[in-house]
DNA sequence: GAATGTCCTGAATCCTCTA
DNA sequence: GTAGAGGATTCAGGACATT
């Protein structure tokens, strides 16, 4: 039997192009073989997992489970799963741009491998993020703990990448506190599963939207372009359109390229000002504290405290500020005087405001507002 | 610099008796390599974790993260860390009966090499278990996900291996609901970590006892012997000796040894009518209002009002919410506009469902619930 | 004694721009 | 390349002191 991507990509012309909100039909290896460098933002993989299934597997009351038995997910041995990983992994490499990143998805069956091999092609991994099924299958046998959870490995192209986190959505999708490494969503059910024209389900292992709304929101940016190698039913696609990125999409099969197409279609993105998210600070325009003395909000000679009044520090003319002896920024004055490494000086130093200690920060986001 | 366990082992005469409830003092090879074939039930290992660090790290309060910097964690390049891995694995794999398990525990540094030269070595995964840490240290940086577990494999000696599982100890620990393979634990803390003479930790990376607990209440029977190549601390011993298992210590640093003797004298085996009382409480999930977001339940773009519909707030993609200019979580947003030092979002804000106004608690409610 | 507040700490691959 | 400065950044829980 041919297994899925082990045919050599045919050397073939790159097109210059990236065939933008689009399926590829054909293996994978091949069809990435075809994009450009350094051209995609973000790559998210969910390649099959050489389940290595025995048998067939029965229910306690007779009924027998739905197994992932395609020929798609049968490999000859793990040295054959290893050479057709490192071979798509080299191709994802090449075609991710330097400061992109790459998700990978598994089970126990082959997440250990694929780790390896992404750290073996130097891909640095900034996290593993557990994905903790709410509605796993439970164990029929007894004989293992319930397998209730996915892996997804998230990595970028070196150490020094400096890849999207959109830290301040995550924190608000959260309720006010850091995303954390295990996310509980629930499987892919009801009518979010795609199904064929018989009714049966389209694909043996589609992804829930949440997983990948989650993916996109964290760690692209709208506009941006995400490629799927291994595109299924077009969660990828589906989800991407919603939030406002681009997508590619590659698929082997002709039954799957077909109901992906359909869903997309299907799918309207998000009105703009429905996508917003919760700004990150870091890529707000800097002010310069003595633009706030030069405009009168700060006036020079005024006084700044810390928040417990332990501290008081006068402003000089050139938006300098003085404080038992020391002066320098806000930053430098905050860090002496506390004896700390380094401290914020917009969330350190306050003004009093009708009686109310007030952080310079919120005249900085005045001054941002054109207030 | 000479790094741990990287001396090949002498050649010299395996022991015919098993060491038994005694800490061997030495490398992990070496010692490994006077034990006799096939003599243990149990091998749980605490390898270390090649972590890589940079520099300093500072909270954003100004203290610094007291990181593990230990030379014993400290490898040259991942083909090092493989090759050490490579060769405890296989003294591991002699060592173990044919029907006995052995788990490793890791982070993503070390876990996915680890999990691959488990494989190669022809070790046949049962499970992959998630220690979901329930009290894990921030992201002080905001530049990634908490990171927040720590990933353990199970495995057989081969896939045929009849191994011991205590299904029923198992569910009656998880209030009668088939164990998963997501365990939330706090980390080691408290009076529980041990300290040395100068009141400090006495090891880095303590693992907890309850994590041992079940570990050792699922796998081994009474009377198995469970060795602990990477002793540390001791907390395998101590937990083995509470339990009423055998157990068998290696660990090459003398400060260890010294306080994991200590600690397990002190451990006094437990009645079995008193085992059960470590049963750890489930945890209630927390559901986020992100979630109904990511869902679909609540979509972004969405309107939400309070009861009396005085105020209106459109719900963004990450989950945070605008009004009048206010824009943030449920809570924060709710209590802006009230003027209120706090606000519970979830009964504050509705959402119009077949012309009657529902607390959008009542889709949390639903969510949690399944629907 | 109970309630409240302060301090400390945990396996961490933890910044970015300009000169 | 490197050096320096700006300024962004934390959650839960236990110990211990204070009210």
């Amino acid at each position: 039997m041919e297994s899925p991507g082990r045919s050599r990509p045919r050397t073939q012309s790159r097109s210059k192009e990236l065939p933008i909100d689009s399926i590829l039909e054909g293996d994978c290896i091949a069809e990435m073989a075809r994009l450009p460098d350094k051209s995609v933002d973000m790559i998210f993989a969910d390649p099959p997992y050489n389940l290595q299934l025995g048998g067939d597997l029965f229910r306690p009351e007779g009924g027998k489970v739905d197994a992932c038995d395609d020929d798609w997910d049968k490999f000859d041995s793990l040295a054959t799963y290893d050479d057709f990983t490192r071979e798509w992994l080299a191709e994802a490499r090449r075609i991710l741009k330097d400061d992109g990143t790459i998700w990978v998805i598994g089970s126990y069956h082959n997440i250990y491998r694929v780790g390896a091999l992404l750290q073996d092609a130097e891909f640095w991994i900034l996290n593993d993020i557990v994905w903790r099924k709410a509605n796993p299958m439970p164990n029929f046998r007894g004989t293992r703990f319930t397998n209730a959870h996915e892996t997804l490995l998230w990595c970028a192209k070196d150490e020094k990448a400096r890849y999207t986190f959109n830290y301040r959505a995550m924190k608000a999708l959260n309720d006010d506190l850091q995303m954390r490494s295990d996310w509980v969503l629930p499987i892919c059910s009801g009518s979010e599963r795609v199904k064929d024209d018989a009714g049966d389900k389209a694909h043996p292992t589609q992804k829930p939207e949440s997983l990948l709304y989650r993916i996109l929101l964290a760690c692209t940016k709208p506009g941006d372009v995400v490629l799927d190698p291994f595109f299924g039913t077009g969660t990828t696609g589906a989800v991407a359109r919603r939030l406002g990125r681009k997508w590619i999409g590659i698929e082997r099969e002709r039954s799957y390229v077909k109901v992906a197409r359909q869903r997309i279609d299907a799918t309207l993105p998000l009105d703009e000002s429905a996508m917003t998210v919760m700004a990150d600070k870091r890529s707000q325009p800097r002010v310069a504290f003595g633009l706030l003395v030069e405009s009168g909000m700060v006036p020079a000679g005024s006084l700044l405290m810390d928040s417990k009044r332990r501290w008081s520090a006068s402003v000089n003319a050139d938006g300098s500020i003085a404080c038992e002896g020391n002066s320098g920024s806000i930053h430098k004055v905050g860090a002496t005087l506390q004896g700390a490494p380094s401290c914020n000086g917009w969330t350190f130093w306050h003004v009093e405001l009708e009686d109310k200690l007030q952080p310079i920060d919120a005249l900085r986001q005045k001054h941002l507002a054109g207030l």
